[in-house]
DNA sequence: TAGGTGATCTTG
DNA sequence: AAGATCACCTAT
């Protein structure tokens, strides 16, 4: 079943950040249907996160789109390079969102290989936030846009992983104390 | 392990 | 206005 813009907005970032894990995720762009189980998570938690964009109320340009109401994607540009794929969650002023690191891909990977510009299907067509968007077609065109959409979209009948590791998030060695937050979920999907 | 690439944030 | 930093990836 497609998943509603309502489940988006719960309150607790860090358990819908677990709860992805699992979710089949869909696009649909430029006529070619890509999907995936999504197998690697982040939780940012707004204002208080010192790993957020949105810490301390930064609000502009960028990461006004983490204030709306929870159901739409957060894109953005990432070394110039990459663009990194957010779900907005949580209720309207709350800038919370979930970053899809990864999923493990099942229709399209025709398309995939052709956008990564590989021929062979590797562990890491889909891995890496970076790689994930590039095979999906996702890009800064869908910041704001609605993940309960024609274009991008998740259902929930459930793949449920072997086992679900939490870990630190990668890369914010910046963020001091929080850098050690378990807000990262894996999912083990070995053998399924 | 270094370098590419560009938006954003910080400093002078 | 310039410089540093950054939720990354690929190839040497």
């Amino acid at each position: 079943m497609k998943l509603s813009p309502e489940y988006f907005q719960q309150n607790d970032v860090v358990a819908l950040a677990k709860d992805l894990i699992g979710k089949h995720l869909y696009t649909s762009i430029d006529n070619q249907l890509c999907s995936g189980i999504i197998s690697e998570t982040e939780a940012y938690a707004g204002i208080g996160d010192k790993a957020c964009h949105a810490h301390l109320g930064r609000f502009t340009k960028r990461t006004r789109v983490m204030y709306k109401t929870g159901g739409i994607a957060y894109v953005y540009l990432c070394y110039g390079i990459h663009h990194l794929f957010n779900i907005v969650t949580n209720q309207k002023g709350v800038a919370d969102a979930v970053l899809i690191r990864g999923v493990i891909p099942v229709e399209g990977i025709e398309t995939m290989l052709k956008r990564r510009k590989k021929d062979k299907i590797t562990s890491q067509l889909c891995s890496g936030p970076g790689n994930f968007t590039q095979a999906f077609g996702i890009t800064k065109t869908h910041n704001s846009h609605s993940v309960c959409s024609q274009q991008i979209w998740l259902k929930d009948h459930c793949i449920e992983a072997n086992k679900i590791k939490a870990t630190p998030r990668i890369g914010i060695d910046y963020a001091e104390e929080d850098a050690l937050l378990p807000w990262r979920f894996v999912g083990d999907f070995e053998g399924i």
